[in-house]
DNA sequence: CAGCATCCCTCCGGATACTG
DNA sequence: CAGTATCCGGAGGGATGCTG
């Protein structure tokens, strides 16, 4: 139980901030990853990030989305206080979408992840078929 | 069409990067990010970043993964490049996992969204509580 | 225009038992 | 010790049709 133990611990205790020490089921910092990680998210905080969009133009925007999905994970997002969701009284009714500042806050860091995955999209993709012909 | 619609499309167009244009189904971007985010990828990593584990330690550290997640989610980020898997003829046998240089790289950007995670997730209970007790 | 409701199916992931 | 194999329940997510 020396210093190296102790440092050998420290990335891994944010995971375990907060959780009983018995599992990481109910891990705050996962449940915050968890609704980060959605299939579609990333792509919808992408797109907020740019400007406020109304449904139809998310639609538009990410054609390949079901709009039952993207209904869904933008009420998660509003639900985690991420997107602010307006609605216009007009006839139709127009609602828009936005970032709330801890919307803004939490694209920081994603986008950085997201450009990551830009610049090394080639290399996972390599490590793959290196991997596929090892065992194929 | 004017500039703004140029500016407007920047940071999604990243996720659009070499997509065929009607959808983001075979994304590489997208590709990169589901790797990362599974439910055990980015709490194996963490743990990974700070030394090389063996399989028994893995699961002592993280003890509510099942064994069978544990040799699966391992197996996914051997063969997207992330981590390192080393055999020793001993007997028993033991198996070393540690992280590539694409994995420390990728836990770079990985690191800052934990991190934001873990200072931000009271702010995303609350954002949760007050939106529940709004729809109640 | 901006959804909600329903059906249905895939696959993620846990529990358990067995092997080199 | 470090896995593989099998079973199975539940959540994730697409397609379609209806509403204010």
């Amino acid at each position: 139980m020396d210093g190296k133990i102790v440092n050998l611990k420290s990335k891994i205790e944010i995971y375990k901030a907060m959780t009983d020490g018995a599992n990481f089921a109910d891990c705050p910092v996962r449940n915050v990853m968890q609704g980060i990680n959605g299939k579609w998210s990333p792509l919808l905080v992408m797109a907020l990030a740019e400007k406020p969009y109304r449904f139809g133009e998310l639609r538009r925007l990410v054609p390949d989305i079901s709009q039952r999905m993207l209904t869904q994970t933008l009420h998660e997002l509003q639900r985690d206080g991420y997107v602010h969701r307006e609605v216009f009284p007009t006839k139709p009714p127009s609602v828009e979408y936005s970032l709330t500042d801890l919307g803004r806050s939490m694209f920081v860091p994603l986008y950085q992840l997201v450009q990551w995955a830009e610049l090394n999209h080639h290399a996972v993709r390599d490590a793959r078929a290196a991997f596929e012909a090892a065992h194929a």
